[in-house]
DNA sequence: GGGCCAAGCGCC
DNA sequence: AAAGGGCGCTTGGCCC
């Protein structure tokens, strides 16, 4: 059989292949295939011998000067050899030209890409290359590029069909092939042409990498796995072993980790507590498992390792590794520590240098100073550095973009290499876990202003069951409706349609090309309300007074011209002039976000909105302010729009689109952000639960939730599709929401021991509305004759203002807000705002007096600390600019507010992980978001679950609230996250 | 086509 | 001069 592959390369502005072009079986149409199988046979006869890859790396990383290409092949033996160098090829690629086509071709580029690109990375044969694929090669731009294989084993069959190829994939991929057959042509996908090359730095990255090789005891069959693991869990059942996992079949950037992804191989590396290495034989103290070659059964033989709780585990991302692990039905247990955790805790605000990545943290000598003897090469070295390739252009530089090859492909094909990496891996790991454990231990430990140990205590006690319940509630997911979601997904399109077409129209009444606008572009709204505008910073540059945009031509297919093209120019000016503006981007240029624009419209009800009248219900006001009532059509309640548009009709008209437009950003933005990721299926995997990532990844010590970011989710009457009633429980289960009440603020009055607000707090009631009567005399004095309850209710309140007013400022506050903000946020005078925040400040004397000390603490010690201990590092404050100093004294007053409340939302989850009764009757912690948990279980103990709940969160210390305040929790039991509301 | 940035917006 | 903390994610626009 003569398998012909074909690849195909653009020839238009630069040669090569980008990312990763597959092999295509067939032949090319110009050729008469008999006649090339026929001298393709003969060409064949001229045999072209290559070393085999060992050699070549041996080579290589001793340092050797590698051998002139006519070198190597006067050197060659007579036999058989591998031809399995592709690394070889791209480090040496001008030698091996020289060599390889040598007598038959003068193009050094044509035989790269005839010769080097693809072959023969598994195959074990002679190759060689066609004088008429060659000469193809050479032909002008955009002629095609041909590859021809010849399996000579199975000459007699000359067949091109996909079939054949395919059956020949999977021989391979059974490994059966090589065995069968002598002489075999395999499918390569070539994703990385000749053009690209190692750079200097991957080169020397590599030869210090291959220093570890022999460091490494390599775990490739059943026999080895065994008695590795007998080793395991019983000479080192005490150690502490770091794992790291490889892993393919997913992508990590849109696939969660929960049913996706396979193990093909993992690293092992263990020592004693006094930092004493394992030996598995020869001073090997690392192990690396082959899952790809030695198969499943590899892996499982390790299953009592991973299973075992008493055998303690430390990963670098726990969460991921063991979602992995699972995925081939392992449960992991025995987990000790998770060394992006320790890092965050010893530092929580790694901005650069990496972050808090396993190659950042192993390079950072200050992460990494407290290991006693310092390998040189400790330090992780990226996949991108030891394995990416760049393009080389024509004229020999190098380019930017940089290109890897399948973990697969690397671990079959640059096989010592990519042992030596994957080991470092956990070699790394475990000693960053030493590093930082020692730390850790040298911090000291204040709980609530007391003495308690070191931070590595810490961690035990709390962080590490936390990380635990977190890739537990990983696991669990969360069920979504998506019958439910693809039907508010109409609605929502629908109902944007309808609005963009009446902005639209309304706007091309100025500028004829606003017809066709894109009205989610922010420039081009800009363009249209702004042109011309001069910037508020840089004085001299201005907005262009129009502009041309390339838009998607939707609905305007070309109607008389063939000329169906997908993108059509428009221009767009300046529709109106001296538009009044009062916000700006921190880049100087108006704002056009939907506040802005909300301030140029005014109050423009909902109803305006849409042509037909479809009322959604005056629950979904456009200004929010609650003492507007005006009549729509009075024109005070317009914005300043409507005098730029020279009022009357033209005015109205300006307000009510403009307030369209709003709807529109809104509406695209629920749809984008939620209706359609939530739909995903690349998000959702089994039983239609989404599984997000959470991470204690944040400055303060929140979490954070990702892919898809569960903690964003529209809530109350931003909610207007209703997006939460998609989140469920399965059938015969009920939903627990519970959530803190005025979490911060109560933490806030335990922090400072302020004794009006701990008052405020223990004499019940709405808090709100006793900070408004603490600010204002008459308000004190209706309460005082009893006129008014200090109860809240949403319609029946006496001061709505000046309650409003002092929310704000209730939250503000903790946040460090200043006047200027206050004031552009109320619209009022610097000065008014600041009296107001005067009389926030009057009876609340140890709040300022405990910013201050916290301000303080950033000055001096560049952290403060949370209510468990935390701490949270900054600049020194004497050191950056003053714009950032002002941020670093802000946040100081922040953080041990958030932190502190995200200390007691830990604890509570502890606390409802650790209920045996909770579990006993099924209910399970879901999702977290800050100050609110979410349980699934069973509905028909969902009551006793909720008091149970309700229970641990108020008493989240062990069962006890050393709080000087009383923590108020809400919960209710509902089928849907939005009922529970 | 991928990477990056600015802007905007969702949550607490 | 700017002047509220903490997140994640999308789009558009631009560059390579």
């Amino acid at each position: 059989m003569l398998l012909v592959y074909r690849q195909d390369y653009s020839h238009s502005s630069d040669m090569g292949v980008r990312g990763s072009g597959h092999f295509k079986v067939g032949f090319y149409a110009n050729f008469n295939v008999q006649n090339i199988a026929q001298e393709w046979v003969e060409e064949s006869k001229r045999l072209l011998y290559l070393r085999t890859i060992n050699n070549v790396k041996k080579n290589i990383y001793n340092g050797t000067t590698p051998l002139r290409a006519g070198n190597l092949h006067h050197e060659l033996p007579e036999d058989h050899r591998v031809l399995n160098n592709h690394y070889y090829l791209h480090d040496r690629r001008d030698h091996v030209s020289s060599m390889s086509i040598v007598n038959r071709c003068d193009s050094t580029e044509l035989v790269n890409h005839s010769m080097i690109n693809q072959p023969a990375r598994y195959v074990s044969a002679p190759v060689n290359v066609v004088n008429n694929s060659v000469k193809q090669l050479s032909a002008p731009s955009g002629s095609k590029v041909e590859t021809l294989w010849l399996d000579s084993s199975l000459a007699d069959n000359p067949l091109h069909t996909s079939e054949a190829a395919s059956e020949l994939d999977d021989k391979a991929h059974d490994g059966d092939y090589k065995r069968d057959c002598k002489i075999v042509a395999q499918k390569v996908i070539p994703s990385l042409p000749i053009t690209e090359s190692f750079s200097k730095e991957s080169e020397n990255a590599r030869k210090v990498l291959a220093g570890i090789y022999d460091k490494v005891m390599i775990v490739d069959n059943i026999e080895s796995a065994r008695s590795v693991v007998q080793l395991l869990r019983t000479k080192y059942k005490g150690f502490i072993h770091a794992c790291d996992t490889e892993v393919s079949n997913i992508n990590v950037k849109e696939e969660t980790p929960v049913g996706h992804g396979e193990v093909i191989c993992f690293s092992i590396s263990s020592a004693n507590s006094d930092s004493q290495a394992a030996d598995f034989g020869n001073g090997k103290t690392c192990i690396w498992v082959d899952v790809l070659n030695g198969g499943r059964d590899v892996l499982m033989e390790f299953a009592p390792f991973f299973e075992d709780p008493s055998i303690k585990k430390v990963w670098h991302n726990y969460s991921f590794d063991r979602h992995v692990i699972e995925n081939h039905g392992i449960k992991v247990a025995g987990f000790h520590a998770d060394t992006m955790h320790l890092a965050r805790l010893w530092d929580s605000s790694r901005k650069t240098d990496g972050g808090y990545s396993l190659e950042g943290l192993t390079n950072d000598h200050r992460v990494m100073d407290a290991v006693p003897e310092d390998l040189p090469n400790a330090g992780k070295t990226s996949m991108k550095t030891i394995f990416g390739r760049k393009k080389v252009r024509k004229n020999g530089s190098e380019g930017k973009n940089i290109s890897i090859e399948s973990v697969e492909k690397l671990q079959r094909e640059d096989r010592e290499l990519w042992i030596c990496y994957s080991s470092l891996d956990s070699m790394s790991t475990l000693k960053l876990y030493e590093s930082l454990k020692s730390k850790l231990q040298e911090k000291d430990w204040v709980f609530d202003g007391c003495p308690r140990g070191t931070m590595y205590d810490f961690y035990e006690e709390y962080w590490r069951p936390f990380g635990d319940i977190l890739v537990k509630m990983e696991t669990e997911g969360m069920l979504v409706d998506r019958t439910f979601l693809s039907e508010i997904e109409k609605t929502a399109v629908a109902e944007r349609e309808v609005a963009a077409e009446k902005f639209q129209k309304w706007a091309s009444k100025y500028c004829p090309d606003a017809k066709y606008m894109n009205v989610n572009s922010d420039t081009q709204i800009r363009q249209l309300l702004f042109a011309g505008i001069e910037n508020r910073h840089k004085s001299g540059e201005t907005w262009p007074q129009s502009r041309t945009f390339k838009v998607p031509n939707q609905e305007f297919v070309a109607t008389e011209d063939k000329k169906t093209s997908k993108c059509r120019t428009i221009k767009l000016y300046g529709i109106v002039d001296d538009l009044k503006i009062d916000m700006f981007t921190p880049s100087g240029w108006p704002s056009v976000s939907g506040d802005a624009l909300r301030s140029l419209a005014g109050k423009i009800p909902t109803e305006h909105i849409y042509s037909i009248d479809d009322n959604q219900g005056d629950d979904e006001g456009t200004g929010g302010s609650e003492d507007l009532k005006q009549d729509v059509d009075d024109k005070s309640s317009y914005g300043t729009a409507y005098e730029a548009f020279g009022g009357g009709k033209k005015g109205k008209e300006a307000c009510h689109a403009i307030a369209t437009l709003c709807e529109i950003c809104s509406i695209d933005s629920l749809i984008s952000n939620f209706i359609l990721p939530l739909q995903g299926d690349h998000i959702s995997c089994k039983e239609g639960r989404i599984h997000c990532s959470l991470n204690i990844n944040t400055e303060t010590g929140r979490l954070s939730a990702r892919t898809p970011n569960l903690q964003n989710q529209p809530a109350l009457e931003k909610d207007r599709y209703k997006i939460r009633q998609a989140f469920v429980a399965a059938p015969g289960n009920s939903l627990i929401v519970a959530d803190y009440g005025q979490l911060e603020l109560r933490i806030l009055a335990h922090l400072t021991n302020c004794k009006s607000m701990l008052d405020a707090f223990k004499a019940g009631g709405d808090f709100h509305s006793r900070t408004a009567m603490n600010m204002y005399q008459h308000i004190r004095d209706a309460v005082e004759e009893e006129r008014v309850l200090l109860e809240w209710h949403p319609h029946q309140d006496a001061f709505a203002a000046e309650r409003r007013k002092a929310k704000m400022l209730n939250f503000s506050i903790a946040y460090g807000k200043t006047a200027v903000g206050l004031s552009r946020d109320w619209k009022v005078s610097v000065k008014e705002a600041r009296h107001t925040l005067k009389l926030w400040y009057r009876d609340r004397k140890e709040v300022s007096a405990w910013q201050k000390r916290q301000k303080e603490l950033a000055h001096e010690k560049c952290e403060v600390y949370t209510l468990l201990g935390r701490s949270r590092r900054f600049p020194n404050p004497a050191h950056v600019r003053s714009s950032q100093r002002g941020h670093i004294e802000r946040a100081a007053i922040n953080a041990p507010v958030q932190g502190s409340a995200a200390d007691v939302a830990m604890c509570a989850m502890l606390e409802i992980e650790r209920n045996t009764r909770l579990k006993e009757l099924g209910w399970r912690l879901l999702l977290q978001v800050h100050d609110e948990v979410i349980l699934e279980g069973p509905e028909e103990s969902a009551d006793a679950a909720k008091a149970i709940v309700v229970e641990c969160m108020s008493k989240p210390f062990y069962g006890t609230n050393f709080l000087k305040v009383d923590l108020a929790v809400d919960a209710k039991c509902a089928k849907s996250w939005y009922a529970a509301k």
